[in-house]
DNA sequence: CTGTTAGCGCCTTCAA
DNA sequence: TTGAAGGCGCTAACAG
């Protein structure tokens, strides 16, 4: 691969004119300017982004990290912070952590490596390591969390409104008729699913109902597993749920796989809401009422977090704490019946 | 942020020390061993890739690029991709070009200043310039395309056998008993797109039918497009197709959507199979007969090829052709009516 | 305006 | 087994 070396030699200058001319910090004459140019195009040369980062100690380079590229929504949240980044001229990197806490580990070391300037991370689920993140911000790295927050450590972070997600979507059942509301939710070891649990409490108590015990079911973000989870619950002796709401995508979609394996269908046997848009959900018939998180704002949001932070327009000392609202969707799968 | 320097300060050593055993090339002796263990720990150092990149002219680093994640498709094609460099130790990140040629060259230029040592591609469907690839491959970076393969450029390349699986989708429709069979299809500027279509085209005569124009609906990959396109076509005067075949995923949304907006029901009204599984198509009623693609199959065989080239054991000066088969998944959207 | 030069942080001979 | 030193390709003073 050609070097700025040979670029200088073939146009007849020195390193520092084809430098000037490539960063454009310095004026350089037209006539140098076309040669070196003449040059470049010829041996076909790019810049060595290694070692200018190396010299100028910044790489204009931002890293994302979430969990599971086949979820939608992060596909989403990547989009809304590329779109930030590339606004202010810096390039995001995505890498996917598989909801493994060793990988996470592994790639945060990974991105610290390569100098990123920030990271837009979106924890594993596992038992969250506090003390990765923390250790991270200690070593100076610019950090901010997305979408599931981790508890007790004090950094940016940007998300849905995670108990009004869960109320919004109770109230909506509630007001619909529905009584006898089952919420299926994530592993509670992510403090969103918590929250959303809680806002669903919230929901029921503001109703004067209460939430029942066995119809809490707790599942996790495989649509298989919550799928077996949720087909011995609907097949079981004790009555049925007149609905169910879930707090998250891929658990929703396991409890929809649920309801078709055991021929049940909604609205008419049961009513069902989930938070967070299911792929092409628009087609699924009937429809499905959705409670939407604003996935590509909140990528956004935290791309313009972090590049202030970068750029130190922020004060420091306090952590930034974004909550976006939720807004439902309406759908057929919550009619009255 | 701590370096090497510090780290053998610390530790009481030289930078010599410290470098040997961070790459474990040099014995070094336990006890200093330890030391700089210790040194690093208490650090928070984390080796910088960069400088170590250009020392060594080595990133272990992959690059792949798709034209939109939020296609289910290609966030399968990475998965397959990932697991493939991670078992030979590289990484792989991940850029979005949006289907955009002027991204596709930046995001390009990119990848090769920041030296990744090879280049996983699905060019972007727009007209596709293939200078642009054949000036990256002749600039001394491995590339492999993947899915889409360009026009006229000697390139090492993976995908499914395209006109097989268009010629299997078409003839189980007309197994199935359909003989007034739409396609619908993507950019022609794809030769993916071309030879699936030719695919369809060969099953057709080969049971003495023969590809109508009016049956031949040149779409894009915006479902939106697609649906408009279709309804047109759909509420037209002229006689409707007894089935339609769509040779990707994100056109056959858009036919699903027509069909929906249209008051058609598959199969009653028409049949449907589509090239690509869609989204949780499982749970459309009825189920959605595909032709499935083996993605993550794809995604780590370019894999395989590329780092198989970059640790230079495969021949050269031949490129390496992988066509995959497509397997055909039954649904209802397909059964004789 | 153009050229020279001193590192950026690390790895890797080579000598001790 | 350890340390010293050169240099990867580039940028940013600084000198001319």
């Amino acid at each position: 691969m050609a070097t700025i070396k040979e670029v200088a030699d073939l146009a007849g200058v020195s390193i520092g004119t084809v430098s000037h001319v490539i960063t454009g910090s310095v004026r350089v004459s037209e006539p140098l300017r076309l040669n070196v140019h003449a040059a470049i195009r010829k041996l076909n040369y790019y810049p060595n982004h290694i070692a200018r980062s190396l010299k100028t100690r910044k790489t204009r380079t931002l890293g994302i990290m979430v969990p599971d590229l086949t979820i939608p929504y992060f596909p989403k949240l990547i989009r809304g912070a590329e779109a930030a980044a590339r606004a202010k001229d810096y390039w995001l990197i995505a890498v996917n952590s598989e909801d493994n806490e060793h990988r996470q580990r592994d790639l945060l070391s990974l991105l610290h490596s390569q100098r990123v300037e920030g990271i837009l991370l979106v924890v594993a689920a596992a038992p969250i390591p506090a003390n990765q993140i923390a250790r991270m911000v200690e070593g100076g790295m610019w950090l901010v969390c997305l979408d599931r927050i981790p508890d007790r450590v004090p950094v940016d972070s940007v998300s849905v409104d995670d108990s009004e997600a869960g109320k919004l979507g109770i109230e909506h059942l509630i007001q619909q008729g529905y009584r006898r509301i089952a919420t299926a939710t994530g592993p509670q070891a992510l403090k969103s699913e918590r929250q959303r649990l809680r806002g669903c409490k919230l929901a029921l108590h503001e109703a004067g109902l209460s939430m029942q015990k066995d119809l809490v079911w707790f599942g996790n973000l495989r649509p298989k597993d919550v799928a077996e989870l949720c087909r011995a619950r609907l097949k079981s002796g004790v009555p049925r749920p007149d609905a169910i709401f879930s707090t998250n995508g891929p658990t929703g979609l396991g409890v929809l796989r649920a309801m078709r394996d055991c021929g049940l269908r909604t609205p008419d046997d049961l009513a069902f809401v989930t938070i967070d848009e299911l792929a092409c959900d628009d087609l699924l018939y009937p429809s499905i009422t959705t409670v939407v998180q604003p996935a590509y704002d909140i990528g956004w949001r935290a791309a313009q977090i972090l590049l202030d932070r970068i750029e130190n327009t922020l004060p420091e000392g306090q952590s930034e704490t974004i909550r976006l609202h939720a807004r439902l969707k309406l759908g057929d799968s919550s009619r009255r019946s």
